[in-house]
DNA sequence: GCACGTTTTGCACGTTTATGCAAGTTTCAG
DNA sequence: CTGAAACTTGCATAAACGTGCAAAACGTGC
C-alpha cells in the first residue's frame, strides 16, 4: 500500500461519509493510529480534511468559502488567469469546486455572459450581478461536494449548448485523466464535458498527479489546463493536446 | 461518534428548533448529561448557543442569521405556525418569498424531510442542515423575485410528488385567487400546485385583497392559509374551503 | 557493491482531551 | 419552605495526541 495511495481513500471516505477516525482506519489499512495520524495532519495542511479528536472531518463549502478569503493566494491567480479565457457574449458553464467559486468572484462585467453552475454557492456569488444572465442546474444537493448531481441535473445541462467549461477537478493525472471521488459528480461532470465546445480546468498543484476512484474523461478531453505548476513536468498533458496557461 | 460531529449536530437542533434539551441529547447520543453539558458550554462559548436551566437556546437574535432580524415579528410568528403543518417524512415543496425563506429556517430538525425549493437563497439556509434531503429546482434565475422559472423549472417541478407544498404569494383575493407579478412565476407557481397534495400559503395581512395581473389559481386551490389577519373578515375564504390557521 | 540522504513507519514517552462519577450548590415548581 | 432536578466543581481513567528517536525501505551517486 503506498501512501499516496492510503491518502486517496482517506479522501474518498471523507468525500463519501462526511468524517473518518483514526482507529478504523488503522485496522482498516492494517497500520498504526501514528500513521494515520500523520496522513490526516498531511492532508488537513491542504486544507482537504479539518482533524478533530479521533479523526477527521470534511470541510465544508461554508469553510472552503473562509480557504478563498484567507489562504489561498494561488487560487485567486489561478482565478485570475482563468477568466482571461472567457470572450464576449459566451455561454459558460462553471462547475462546483472552491477554485471555480474564485473565478465567479471576478467574472468580468458587461460581457453580456449567460452563465450556468449546479453550485449553490456560485448561484449566491452571481444572483447579486445583473449584469449575468443566471442559470440555475438543479438536482440532488449533495453536502459534501456543495454540488448538485443527480439525473435530473444531467437532464438539465443536456438541455444547454455551452461555448466554455470551467471543470472543476478532483484529481487529475496524465495516464488516468480527470478523476472523481463520486459516481453521481463523474456523471455530472461527463454531462457537462458532451455538451462544451470548450473545456478548461484550473488545478492547484497539490491535485496534479492525483487520481480518485471514478473516471471523468482522459487527459485529452481537456483543452486548457491553467496551473501554477512549472510547465516543464507537464509535458506528458502537452503531448496529448492539452494547452498550459 | 466523534465529538466534533456531535456539537455540528446540536447546532444543526437548534438552528431548526431553537432549543435543546440535554436529557434528550443525552439519550440520543448515549452519552452522560455531563458530557452533553459540557458541549453546551463549549458551544456558548463560541456564542453559537445560549445556555439556560436544561439545555440551551439560539443565540440572542443577532449573531447567527442576521437576515432573520430584518424579518418582520409577524412573518416569524407565521412562520413558527406554518412548520406545525410538516409532519415525519414528508417531501415539501418551497416556493420563494421572505416569509418562506423564515419557514426554511425554523425547519424542525430530523424528521427525515426531503425538501425541494426554486429559490436560492433558500437552498443556502438548507445546504448547512445534514438532517434534511435537498433537491435543488433550477431553471432561469430571476432576480427581481429571486426564483429559478421557466421551462425546466417546470419540468423539474413535475418530476415530483409532494405532500406539503408553501406557495409564496404575490396577491391574495377572495374573487381573484392566488395572482403573480409575472408570467413565468405564475406558470412555475402552477406547476407547483399541479404534483402537491396539500398547499398552504402563509400571508402578511398587507397583500391580503390584494392582486397582480397574473393569475395562479382560485382561492379555493389552497387549502391551508396562515395568516394574522383576524378571522372575521375571511369568511369569504372559509366559504371556499380554504382552512385558515 | 557501498556509502549517503530521504522517506516511511513503529515505538516510547509525556501531554492533552473526553468522559463518567461523586460531592456540594443552585434553580425551579408547588 | 421543601424536595427534586439540574447544575458546577473536582477528580480519576482511558483514549487520543504530539514529539523525538531508531529501524527499515528506497533511491542516488560513486
Amino acid at each position: 500500500m503506498l501512501t499516496a495511495q492510503r491518502h486517496h481513500l482517506i479522501q474518498t471516505e471523507l468525500a463519501a461519509h462526511g468524517r473518518v477516525i483514526s482507529g478504523d482506519l488503522a485496522r482498516r489499512f492494517d497500520l498504526s493510529e501514528d500513521t494515520i495520524r500523520r496522513d490526516l495532519r498531511h492532508l488537513s495542511k491542504q486544507g482537504l480534511c479539518q482533524r478533530v479528536y479521533g479523526g477527521a472531518v470534511a470541510p465544508t463549502p461554508g469553510q472552503l468559502h473562509k480557504r478563498h478569503d484567507y489562504l489561498s493566494e494561488e487560487k485567486k491567480a489561478l482565478a485570475a488567469r482563468a477568466v482571461g479565457l472567457i470572450e464576449k457574449g459566451q455561454t459558460i458553464l462553471i462547475d462546483a469546486g472552491s477554485t471555480n467559486s474564485a473565478i465567479s468572484r471576478i467574472l468580468p462585467a458587461d460581457l453580456g455572459l449567460t452563465v450556468a453552475t449546479n453550485a449553490p454557492d456560485i448561484v449566491t456569488i452571481l444572483s447579486q450581478r445583473s449584469d449575468i444572465n443566471l442559470i440555475v442546474l438543479g438536482g440532488q444537493y449533495d453536502v459534501h461536494t456543495g454540488a448538485c448531481t443527480g439525473p435530473a441535473t444531467e437532464a438539465a445541462i443536456s438541455a444547454l449548448c455551452v461555448d466554455l467549461l470551467f471543470l472543476g477537478s478532483c484529481g487529475v493525472d496524465e495516464t488516468h485523466g480527470m478523476t472523481a471521488f463520486d459516481p453521481a459528480e463523474a456523471a455530472a461532470k461527463q454531462a457537462m464535458l458532451s455538451v462544451s465546445a470548450h473545456v478548461a480546468v484550473a488545478v492547484t498543484q497539490d491535485k496534479l498527479a492525483t487520481s480518485a476512484p471514478y473516471r471523468i474523461c482522459p487527459a485529452d478531453g481537456v483543452h486548457t489546463m491553467i496551473t501554477d505548476q512549472p510547465a516543464g513536468e507537464l509535458s506528458g498533458f502537452t503531448q496529448q493536446g492539452v494547452t498550459i496557461r
